[in-house]
DNA sequence: GAAGAGTACGAAAACGATTTCGTAATTAAA
DNA sequence: TTTAATTACGAAATCGTTTTCGTACTCTTC
């Protein structure tokens, strides 16, 4: 009795093995007495059917998978919150990938999830805007996929991102008014789509408040923990006249809080700083911060939404429908650190 | 072309599928010469093999679930980054399942994965001691699992967890030196392995130092974010005099401050307290939080080392050795929030 | 009562890889 | 030279489902 199968209900029941399958899934061919006893049976020998054996089968595995560049991090979980929210609720199973933000390991998942293993995939690129090859590989594959985040913009898929230039204006224009002289953006790297609408945000409010190139500073950071550390104590020694920064990243802040507290750098009297950021603790921070906060929840549904509609799809006849981008609206939230 | 096969390599090398697939898997039966042309035909035509295929006829997933009350939570994405360093490493696939801390949800998780989906399963309990059944269901199917953080000691199978004794005694002692009177433990439910033992340890230190009953507060706040706000709202007023609070987790402690911003309690004037936390803004909050800090992402690794090699063993003779139960330390970070 | 429609099932062919068991051909040993 | 061993491959069964075709049988309908 080690493991139930269809074949072993059939002969118990004395009944053919493709009555039997049919049965469980409540075909009109088979007639309610017969499908009462083997449903019964099943639930009675603790029948499980063999998701590979159906996979291979059908073709597909009722499985999608996530791929972000990092897990530990408050709104990568938050969005995948919001993901698992809706594949629980259509039986769906998730798997995650993490990059770790290195695009040579995100293509190579990418490239090894081309075999079918999964219904779709709902990325949030780690790739430089120049290589997409294995996206286009998707594509050609037929494998639906939908960019949240980080788009890439070159590839034609599904995106959910949100009002990034905007809300990069937005907190740039209370920066300045809050009388800052110079301006500082904190990036990761000038190839993720988000990081660089923010940063055309930022741009703009300070090209229309006539701020002068001297006082505009850009400062990229990377990826890497311990050299971003340096890269922002760096800038911040000295400590450009009454300082303004603008973190693209919640992560950047955080170190920017660090920096500040070990040299001494009063916030917001000597600096003011604001970060888009999903931290719970923003408002206990000491002084608190002011965040820009994304609807990460949101953004998991609308993408995983937009995928399985997509799965559901697949096979269709594409009309000529426009491609599905769902912008979402962050919110600004002004709290001590930026205070005057 | 649409998807690549054995059968196409085959007709197209004018070799039998059983010779592409030995030829794939480098069987000394075939020899180097046919080898070559065939990895490199396959490589050619962007051979994958199908997943379903293989673990059906092999009976093997290469790929194991975690199984976690909440995702957004410092703590456990954190252990799920340590999973993912060694799952990524043994080439196998991490599926995510979020109970919600509903042992329900819980049960019906494990019932599904009983179908053999994954080759083994990694799991932060949320259910309560009594009810586990469906843990020697895994047992009996022979499905290894690993326990993590919170286990049930009920069940015989491997757990990685930490000294939630030794630490619950320790940050206990550290309130008592900071001359409180009265002492608080806040948890989350009185079913939790890792709490209770927590717990355990907050009282045989109060015990210790023999502060009276009437002076200790067991405060059961519960999984429910509104209730277990208003359950400590309550219970901070009327404020008892020179209070000591060890939270049992981070979430209850970050609560506890938005509390007390709210109704002007001081920390650590009026109100002391230390938290378990893995928040990587601890030290940034006002006031900085005292915490005891798990090492989470060994806990992450260590746990998928024990589960993968649960899985290697699977079939061999259980020798009597002894269940493995690792225990790792958790380190105390005295901060501002219980200075005297 | 003959033709057609509908009902309820079974046989067998997939899905794509793995694996067991043969077996020709070559080489080595006696 | 004969026998045994080794090498290099192929045929076919198998994993557990799903699905396509049949096909008996019953029930209408004129």
């Amino acid at each position: 009795m080690e493991n139930m199968n269809i074949k072993k209900l059939a002969k118990e029941l004395n009944l053919s093995v493709s009555t039997i399958s049919k049965a469980l899934h409540d075909s009109y061919e088979i007639k309610a007495e017969t499908k009462e006893k083997v449903l019964a049976l099943a639930k009675q020998l603790n029948y499980q059917p063999n998701p590979f054996a159906s996979s291979l089968r059908r073709n597909s595995s009722k499985t999608i998978a996530v791929v972000i560049p990092e897990i530990a991090h408050n709104f990568f979980s938050l969005v995948i919150n919001g993901i698992e929210s809706i594949a629980e609720e259509l039986k769906y199973h998730v798997l995650i990938y993490i990059t770790h933000e290195i695009p040579e390991k995100e293509e190579q998942i990418i490239q090894h999830l081309l075999n079918g293993r999964v219904d779709g995939i709902l990325i949030s690129s780690s790739g430089t805007t120049n290589n997409n090859a294995h996206y286009h590989e998707l594509v050609q594959k037929g494998i639906p996929f939908v960019f949240f985040d980080r788009a890439n913009f070159d590839v034609d898929a599904p995106r959910v991102t949100t009002d990034d230039y905007q809300a990069g204006f937005q907190a740039t224009e209370h920066l300045i008014k809050s009388h800052c002289k110079h301006y500082a953006f904190l990036s990761l790297s000038n190839q993720m789509s988000a990081i660089n609408h923010r940063k055309d945000g930022f741009l703009a409010a300070l090209k229309q408040y006539q701020i002068e190139p001297d006082y505009i500073h850009i400062i990229e950071a990377g990826t890497d923990e311990t050299l971003s550390f340096q890269i922002i104590r760096d800038f911040l020694q000295p400590l450009p006249e009454s300082l303004g920064i603008f973190s693209s990243v919640e992560k950047l802040a955080i170190q920017t809080y660090h920096i500040c507290k070990e040299i001494n750098i009063r916030i917001p009297k000597q600096l003011k700083i604001i970060s888009f950021s999903n931290l719970p603790t923003a408002a206990l921070l000491n002084p608190a911060l002011s965040t820009l906060t994304q609807p990460a929840f949101s953004i998991g549904k609308e993408a995983a939404l937009l995928l399985f509609q997509s799965i559901k799809n697949k096979g269709k006849i594409q009309h000529i429908t426009s491609l599905p981008n769902i912008i979402l609206k962050s919110t600004l939230f002004i709290r001590e650190s930026t205070k005057m």
